[in-house]
DNA sequence: AGTTTATTCAAGATATCACTTGATCTAGCT
DNA sequence: AGCTAGATCAAGTGATATCTTGAATAAACT
């Protein structure tokens, strides 16, 4: 057997890449990142920190070669190091799922039931958007919808929900989709068209799992 | 914005199994049951923690649902929950070698020299193997040979190899395979073999990898 | 039923983590 | 050159992790 304070520095570095994404806040900030990058100040509204321990937590994340960081003007934009962190918080989620029987308990008290909620899988979204038709509805705020939506979907914000449901033809088959499978926006806008006599619904995950996984996605108009 | 609260708390049961993985002595547990389920005294002394310490550990893993046990006898036998914690890790490792400009230096510390060690991908392997003619060599404790291994590999635990490397004829192309990519096992055979003229490569990746990437495995003799 | 053996529990010491507060830095403005 | 907004640093506090030691369990043997 060789040198044991060597194998135990080795893995030590692999239990550190997993650290960096032990704590909530970290977990969130990543989760954010991989719609795109972000200020320190941005991310720190978003996941509702104070500012110095957003910078710490992303600090914490950079160590671990996690994130990276350029200039812009007067702030510093951090985003994740690679696609490749994006698939190991997917994962990292998916294993959450799967074998912690209170993510389901928890998933509940923040998105409320779901159980009126019908799911598509990306597989098949791909597939009626290729052979179907099938309205495709991006809830997020109008900037992501810019910086990159899948292919042939159109915006609408959920505040402006209301007003693209009017356009919505008779027996049109509608998804929404948002960040991710842990997204309210996408359930919130499934609901709020059903009570309008809509049939919609949500895709599984989001946007950064839809373009990873390969299929088409557009920028900008 | 839902229930900050109750969005914190799912984040954070997503970090409790980041958590769990961010020590490198769990990590290192997480590994040798990829391998294969083992009672706690045996893991405590392939990883040379206490027994005590080593429990404890395992139910900081077990409280995240990354391992399940069974009792065997008077022993209480402890495995990985599913394939998905072994791909998770399998990416963890992946990520942090990626992103981690330290893992570099550490294996080489605790692997040696690596740069005469030539290393064949699993797919290129599988191909030889369909196709080709290549002596593929198990490095691993029999136990874990007869366990579980590569379809056409011979057993070959690095104490035999001497023996072994007599019976492989001039000329012949030898791969030899171990637990995974930071296994010494196959590294320290691929050096034996080289001193005694033998063209030998290892395995980029391990046994479990192998296995879990769809490859043909054997069960026993 | 008593004994053995493997495992787990409980308590305590030390180190690390998470967050706050207030100060400091720094690149880009005027 | 000085100012400003955004970001980082430094120090301090309470909470959490890690490991040790010795005791307690509990299932499987005799």
């Amino acid at each position: 057997m060789a040198d044991r304070a060597a194998k135990d520095a080795l893995y030590a570095a692999f239990g550190s890449i997993a650290k960096a994404l032990g704590n909530g806040h970290r977990a969130e900030i990543v989760d954010v990142l991989a719609q795109g990058e972000r200020s320190v100040d941005a991310l720190s509204r978003e996941v509702e920190q104070s500012v110095a321990n957003t910078s710490q937590h992303l600090q914490v994340l950079a160590r671990a070669g996690l994130v990276r960081t350029r200039r812009d003007g007067t702030s510093v934009r951090y985003r994740l190091a690679s696609d490749d962190v994006a698939s190991l918080w997917e994962e990292l989620r998916g294993v959450a799922a799967t074998h912690l029987a209170e993510v389901e308990v928890l998933a509940t008290g923040y998105l409320g039931d779901r159980s009126e909620i019908e799911q598509i899988s990306a597989a098949e979204l791909a597939e009626r958007l290729a052979y179907g038709s099938v309205t495709v509805l991006d809830v997020r705020p109008r900037s992501e919808y810019l910086a990159a939506h899948i292919r042939g979907a159109r915006p609408a914000p959920l505040d402006e929900m209301a007003d693209v449901a009017e356009t919505i033809p008779a027996g049109a088959e509608v998804v929404a989709y948002c960040r991710g499978p842990y997204c309210v926006y996408a359930d919130d806008a499934v609901r709020l068209l059903h009570a309008r006599g809509i049939a919609a619904r949500r895709l599984a995950t989001g946007l950064p799992e839809w373009r990873r996984a390969g299929y088409p996605v557009a920028v900008a108009g």
